[in-house]
DNA sequence: TGTACATCAGTGAACGCGCGTTCACTGATGTAC
DNA sequence: TGTACATCAGTGAACGCGCGTTCACTGATGTAC
């Protein structure tokens, strides 16, 4: 068995393919990206993409894969702090989102971009985001039970919290930073969002 | 005189072609939206668009120039209160923005759109969240001068409130509502974005 | 008021650009004997 | 181990679809005299 055989030929285009699809999608978007833009920046011939995606939404449903695996992994972190009575379990689920995002900016900005011209990739985000609220759902038991008001029901508390973290996130980490701003390092974004989202949610000062 | 000259149809058919783009943006959105359906939509022909718009682009602008237009009429509403360190403020400003969005729902959510592709339209974006958030910064004062700790810098802060809003009121007045949800009524909107926004900002229970 | 000509909004078939996709070809890797 | 053939990843020029854009034409409105 040689060196490089076909097998690990092709895997190793395929990953090229994937790698040089986020960076460009980092660079230009997703929407903005032309196949032969992916091939180039791989370093490949166009047509060599057709032997491993069907399409460039294939690609990225190739990439959420990868996202979803990669999420698998770092799961069964331990530390989870379920208590949002407690400032620290909502900073603790601020900076696993944050730090989620960080690594994964690029697909989530082709996802959002994907999502604004496919209903397919839409229910995907949609089912993203209920996963995310599914988690926490539970957590937010505590604060009624310590006496605390929820802002609205279960349900819209969960929606205004996640927003605001996904869309800080999407900001700072997966777009260009606007003119004139200085983005936050990411101890003051988790900070800032940890007393904006306890105070929202509980009504108590912190 | 003729009952119809040449200056009133034109403006007619201008008026029918923005006004059939916002009804197919609102349906389809701006990306998957083609010159032929917006024609089609105003039952003209394909090539009477160009008459009126140089491009999609510039039919967009000419939209954005008239809610900056109704915008200007409606400004000069009185009832402004301006003390965030009060309830009241906070809700009378967040009515004055869901009102603005419903009213025009279509036109922001093809600017989102049209912003991810296009970087003029993302920095029409930015400077009319910039121009939202400046009309706000002065009331954020009274806050800490009433004793009141903002959750970050007064520039974070009044970016988590404005996102907060802005998504909230893109997802629920200009995006198809997800499935198995009940879209809030305005004042269930309005009353929960008030809420977690007072809380968060001033730390106080409401 | 009437006639002849000019202008212009609107039309829709045709054109052509951009880009996704195909496919005949190359050369290297794998297999059979 | 060597030879002949099969398979397959990769190539890039060419093809063709979709859609934005043009333009010669029509008929109605405006103007000149």
């Amino acid at each position: 068995m040689p060196a490089t055989g076909r097998r690990e030929q092709a895997a190793e285009t395929q990953h090229a393919l994937k790698a040089a699809a986020r960076r460009v999608f980092a660079r230009k978007g997703y929407l903005n990206t032309k196949i032969t833009d992916i091939t180039a920046e791989a370093g490949r011939a166009a047509g060599s993409f057709y032997n491993h995606f069907a399409s460039k939404e294939a690609l990225l449903s190739a990439l959420l894969g990868d996202l979803a695996a990669s999420g698998d992994e770092s799961a069964v972190t331990e530390g989870h702090l379920s208590d949002f009575s407690d400032p620290a379990a909502v900073r603790w689920h601020v900076e696993q989102y944050w730090a989620f995002y960080k690594e994964h900016a690029a697909t989530m900005r082709a996802l959002r971009q994907a999502a604004m011209v496919n209903d397919d990739f839409a229910r995907t985000l949609a089912s993203f985001g209920a996963s995310q609220a599914a988690d926490i759902a539970g957590h937010l038991d505590r604060v009624t039970a310590a006496g605390m008001r929820l802002p609205a029901d279960t349900d819209l508390s969960i929606l205004m919290m996640y927003q605001l973290i996904d869309n800080f996130a999407q900001m700072w980490l997966a777009s260009p930073a606007p003119v004139g701003w200085t983005p936050p390092t990411d101890d003051e974004a988790v900070e800032a969002l940890t007393r904006f989202i306890y105070r929202g949610l509980t009504g108590r000062d912190y």
